[in-house]
DNA sequence: CGTTCCAATTTGGTATGACAAAAATGTACA
DNA sequence: TGTACATTTTTGTCATACCAAATTGGAACG
């Protein structure tokens, strides 16, 4: 991937700039929320023309270290793992469209989340389980509220992304719930659906607190799968 | 995510051509493997100027829609889920740096492909059977061949990423050795690595031979800790 | 003294034109 | 036919200008 870059690549003028912000932004220079400077002054500091300033300035923002609106100055990012899910957004947003792309990637959620839960059953600690006991309660009283369900019901699933501390996995917990909520919003709102959904949180929160790890995974993909069979009936697919 | 930029969005001009290009990609209007119009062309049919063009070509890039070498013509690429993760390839670079980085990394593969080991032994049929075989062949025939080797393993791995016939999932393999290929070739080059490795991965075979979940996770968490100890030395990190 | 509102200024978005350098193309020559 | 060279495109960059939107500073007001 980067060799086929670097052989064909003179030196493009935005890529110094690029580079240079790129370290000012790592170690702190340029303040995380400040915008940058404006293009006039940039483009006086550094020789160059405005061209390359708004070049060098778009390619920080798909790189995510600027978030950069339309006439807005570019502000200064965090440069996290969320940074990074959601310079991948936009891609994703376009695999979703062609065929079979909710799906695959909805499996990759269920394969995923299988080996978060048997993790869960080994490795939680007090903490975590105390976290998922609340996220239950609060996903429990909020059966037949539509809208408070799905938050709870993302919220008890968050939980199982937090355990093995990684700071990687929260985010991707965040990019699925993005790129999946619209069609998760679109099913049919059914108060069946509430009670089916939160039996199956409490059976994943059971086989955890008893160490279950098989159990933990088959209760997961039960639930997940009949999510999917909801899931599917959102959009045309065998 | 979405919604922050929905509701700053003014319409950028760059962004509609991005859209119109986008669409005539996927729909087939422009041939994978061909060159963008020039850019004087674009600008007279749709009535910008180059600067907006330029713009949308560049983001076109970022999108990894098109491959845009310097100097050379923009040109139009499979839209795959290769093409996907390629585009995630900076932000993770960048990811890679920070304290942590490619252990939290290391740490996420590792989890993947224990879900994947188990997953093979699973459902794993005689053709992929048939390729593991080939796979673990070449790579015992590889040994003490440095790079051979090194190529022999990737490929032993892969056939894991290929099981669940999701397309999600070779990319990921891919993204996963690119990203932490450089740390891997750094690692000290010792016959007995390819020994304890190969030993690791036949290990891991017969897990799935035998059917065994448990067994073959266990064999692949084995073998992927020895491997970032390896890895580690590559970098000072506790 | 604080708040609100408006105008001047700043700043980003876009257009135009120009030039050098590299790539693509065509042509003549061997 | 194949190759070397000259010509034409095409991209990368620069400079400048204008418009519209955002920001700012201060005036007017409570």
């Amino acid at each position: 991937m980067t060799e086929a870059r670097i052989r064909n690549a003179r030196t493009r003028a935005a890529d110094n700039l690029v580079s240079i912000y790129e370290r000012q932004i790592i170690d702190g220079t340029l303040a995380v929320g400040k915008p940058l400077p404006p293009a006039r002054e940039i483009m006086q500091s550094f020789g160059v023309s405005r061209t390359v300033v708004r070049e060098a300035v778009q390619a920080l923002s798909a790189k995510g270290l600027v978030e950069a609106r339309p006439r807005f100055r570019p502000v200064v990012r965090t440069p996290g793992y969320d940074a990074a899910i959601e310079a991948v957004g936009p891609v994703v947003n376009r695999l979703l469209t062609v065929p079979g792309g909710v799906r695959n990637l909805f499996e990759l959620r269920i394969m995923m989340e299988a080996a978060l839960v048997r993790d869960a059953a080994l490795h939680a600690d007090k903490n975590h389980v105390a976290r998922m006991k609340q996220a239950l309660a609060d996903n429990e009283a909020a059966i037949n509220d539509s809208q408070r369900f799905f938050d709870t019901d993302i919220a008890f699933h968050r939980v199982l992304y937090e355990v093995p501390d990684n700071p990687v996995l929260p985010p991707i917990h965040q990019a699925y719930t993005d790129w999946l909520s619209s069609h998760w919003t679109r099913m049919p709102r059914d108060p069946e659906h509430d009670h089916v959904n939160y039996r199956a949180h409490s059976r994943i929160f059971e086989s955890i607190l008893f160490r279950d790890p098989d159990a933990a995974e088959l209760a997961l993909r039960d639930h997940l799968d009949y999510a999917w069979n909801q899931v599917r009936q959102t959009f045309a697919e065998p």
